[in-house]
DNA sequence: ACCTGAACACCGTTCAAGT
DNA sequence: ACCTGAACACCGTTCAAGT
């Protein structure tokens, strides 16, 4: 039996931190997080899931270092030369439109507290809180509360395909399921979700997800120009 | 050799969907999601693993249940005979203070989806919303942003909680790490949590939380005096 | 210095067999 | 109907051994 041959290095397919994230990321927008294991990636590299170990600190490091590049990427190819209500806008909508066409990232934010993907988002947009001028020792909590909201939108986001997937659902069948599960409810333990029910289906997320960006930003308008009712 | 005796169901000690999930809650609570496998379970229900599904239909399904009883225990002690605004406040303090003590709920809840344990977070604070007559298409931006927000902070606790815990250290010492890293940042790149670091170790989470709730309720009242701004 | 791949210590889940 | 516990198919991670 002929020796398999893989001198990687010596032929210009040296394994590199950077080669080891980008399959890592090829791998998760294809299948999200179920299929980043070290066996699949190491199969993809072409080597031994040890080899990968000696560039990578763990899946916690990997997974880290593949939601980082993404998310800096993204957040370099947004416009920012506009008022900064504006501009967090763009910033919130561009993590929106992110994290719903690759649903592993919202899942690899939540697990990455205080790391350097978050620390980006939190830069960008307390930059522009910043330029909005709002009282200093509200700064981080206006910063914070933009961050975590948008974090828990892509959670959720994240929650949903992998349930989606799990059970094999389309997005949109997905939705109608839960509608269905919602509209059995007790109407008087949960009204609001069963009064929701029928208009789940159909509405829509992004514009909601704006909506929320609009009251954290309208309400901190609201301390400036009222800042007693804080 | 004496053999086991361990005839559970007849002497009272059966098995039951409830003593699973209590007992499930009790791991949680103890150690964390790292202390919740079916091994663990069985062994400190006196069983073996195989038994536990015989009440259950898998694991995200027992996390799912101890959340959903915690969350509606903890739903159900919050007094919520007061101003629409101010239950919403009351609320979500509730739910940040159960979080903050329990920081498996944050990521089970990020886990679900769609599900009950969500949709009672939800329903309670769109009763509020109902109550504070905001347009009837934007009920549910008004409602999901509050959820969402309260989702973000929670999982983001959670991840904290989870590294403090892998690393071995104190809350107040785990924050002080997060500020020196972050001191260390390029103040060019990274302006704002350059400038945050030093806050960082003082600053008060619960008030954060409040405030990031008060945006919200304040742009909530700001589209009802002043619809056209949206 | 970098890679190999078998081995280790875990998981969740299944299932034939028991009572 | 409910429980038992060995077995299965996976994981992430380590490490002696190679080049």
């Amino acid at each position: 039996m002929k020796k398999k041959i893989r001198e990687n290095q010596k032929r210009g397919n040296a394994l590199s931190r950077d080669r080891v994230i980008e399959t890592s990321i090829e791998l998760l927008n294809g299948g999200g997080e179920t299929e980043l294991t070290f066996r699949a990636l190491s199969q993809r590299l072409d080597t031994g899931p040890g080899a990968i170990y000696w560039h990578i600190d763990n899946k916690s490091d990997l997974l880290n270092a593949a939601c980082d590049l993404v998310i800096a990427r993204t957040l370099n190819a947004v416009p920012k030369a506009m008022a900064p209500d504006m501009a967090i806008r763009a910033v919130a909508l561009a993590m929106f439109d992110m994290m719903d066409e690759y649903p592993w990232i919202g899942s690899a934010l939540a697990q990455a507290g205080g790391k350097l993907p978050m620390v980006r988002i939190l830069d960008v947009l307390g930059q522009q809180i910043q330029v909005l001028d709002v009282p200093e020792q509200t700064e981080w909590a206006a910063a914070s509360a933009l961050l975590n909201f948008i974090l828990g939108v892509g959670g959720q986001n994240a929650a949903n395909a992998q349930t989606a997937q799990r059970e094999n659902l389309e997005r949109d069948t997905f939705l109608g399921e839960i509608s269905n599960e919602w509209s059995k409810l007790d109407p008087v333990e949960f009204p609001f979700a069963y009064r929701m029910a029928p208009r789940l289906p159909a509405h829509d997320d992004r514009a909601d997800f704006l909506a929320g960006i609009d009251f954290i930003i309208q309400g901190l308008a609201k301390l400036k120009s009222n800042p007693d009712d804080f």
